[in-house]
DNA sequence: TTCCAGGCAATAC
DNA sequence: GTATTGCATGGA
């Protein structure tokens, strides 16, 4: 067994099944179930929430996702329509909201003209989508095996001595999915317990 | 009070 | 290609 598919088995027995992407109404996370998104709605949120989230505390875009839900604006239509200054009062606490306000239009026209799952270039073409988020829309919204590299696997995995701390986003993600299984399942799970282990790193 | 969280684009070199 | 900077809220 190798030492990135080791160190799973170490997080997964410390902290359990995470249960990732969170729902609202599905009632959060949803550990052992990786059959969802099982809607077009459902699909939407989390992509929704993972702009949102860029450099966000997950509690901060729990607001901003309710405060859209009840503005009937987790709906890929009604937030295209959806003037911007009401979109801004209802993200506000996610910050970032002026940006992030074009950033979910941008993504939105883009979400409704699509008819089959979007490539990463897709994703990345959309201003206001960068490497972590087109990735955490793959895996989690999609359930594509794009394994998703963000500030915590480069300090643990560094801290741990895997990583220099020098290394490229695209670089990192190559080490990641050359030494595991493509296993959709597998990546949103390891992802999902490098941000708990993270959480109470020093 | 200060610090920072599930980043990104624009800009400069 | 790599380094720096502005963006913003809420909780610790």
């Amino acid at each position: 067994m190798n030492r990135l598919t080791k160190i799973y088995k170490r997080l997964l027995k410390k902290h359990g099944h995470q249960g990732w992407w969170p729902l609202i109404n599905k009632g959060g996370y949803h550990p052992r179930d990786y059959n969802l998104p099982v809607s077009d709605n459902d699909r939407f949120e989390i992509a929704i929430g993972a702009i949102l989230t860029q450099n966000t505390n997950w509690n901060n875009v729990k607001k901003a996702l309710i405060n859209l839900n009840n503005n009937s604006l987790l709906n890929a239509e009604q937030l295209l329509e959806c003037d911007e200054e009401r979109v801004k009062k209802c993200i506000k606490p996610a910050g970032y909201y002026n940006q992030k306000t074009k950033y979910l239009k941008n993504f939105t026209r883009f979400y409704t003209q699509l008819k089959n799952p979007p490539t990463r270039s897709e994703l990345l073409n959309i201003k206001g989508i960068g490497k972590e988020t087109a990735d955490s829309i793959l895996l989690y919204a999609y359930k594509q095996p794009s394994f998703v590299i963000d500030a915590y696997t480069k300090r643990i995995f560094k801290k741990i001595g895997v990583l220099k701390g020098d290394e490229s986003y695209e670089k990192i993600k190559e080490l990641f999915e050359n030494n595991l299984p493509k296993d959709y399942k597998l990546y949103q799970e390891y992802h999902a317990l490098i941000v708990e282990e993270g959480k109470i790193q020093d």
